[in-house]
DNA sequence: ATTATGTTTCGTATTTTTGCGAAATAAGAA
DNA sequence: TTCTTATTTCGCAAAAATACGAAACATAAT
């Protein structure tokens, strides 16, 4: 996108929203707000898809910079990027909030 | 999806991000979060895209059940709709709050 | 050196998304 | 009734996302 109108930020929230914006990554995120951690191996348990599947989908998310992962032989350690967390935090945040839907209704 | 760990929350987080997923959408959003209403001739003025392509992300953007649009010969006026977006707010806000960083952080 | 383990990459197929221009639409104005 | 206006729908093409199984990988254990 090229334009004057569009800025980055709305391209970086774009970024981070496209990773969510499937369920099996939605749910890996929100299962990274409960545990610290997680390993491709115990997702694939849960998920009813492939782990070569799985593994494009934390590839994704780690794309969009949203996870990282450490290597611990023979496993892979996932968790969230705090940094970029933030940003999609500060991002969406101010999305959200800053529609005061008393003020804003189409009659 | 069907697992007993991806719930419909995270079928509908997925959804609204996905909706938002693409620089143009999310510019949409953001306006409407700063005027109330929008028209599609006034956003095609802005956006480098043909007019036919705004209509489809304007469509998306309907399907998602993020905006809804009143006519208003011969122009139509789209508008957040309100009950959706709150959804939407408890969603993110509870992905993005419910991660305390400062206890979440692989060594 | 061989095997075992957890995960990723590769190759491929299918579906979905994105984008355009041309044509259609629906109602108000002339 | 015919024209104008704002927008959508249609038909199509190109690109990207989703998914799978098979093969590759890197290291630790045997």
């Amino acid at each position: 996108m090229n334009t004057k109108f569009i800025t980055n930020d709305h391209e970086q929230l774009a970024r981070f929203a496209k990773a969510l914006g499937h369920p099996v990554r939605a749910y890996i995120m929100e299962l990274l707000s409960t545990q610290t951690c997680c390993f491709s191996g115990d997702l694939a348990e849960d998920l009813p898809i492939a782990r070569s599947t799985l593994s494009q989908h934390l590839k994704e998310l780690k794309a969009a910079g949203l996870i990282q992962g450490t290597i611990e032989y023979p496993k892979i350690r996932y968790c969230i990027n705090r940094e970029n967390w933030e940003r999609a935090k500060t991002l969406f945040g101010h999305l959200l909030q800053s529609i005061d839907l008393t003020n804003n209704q189409c009659k």
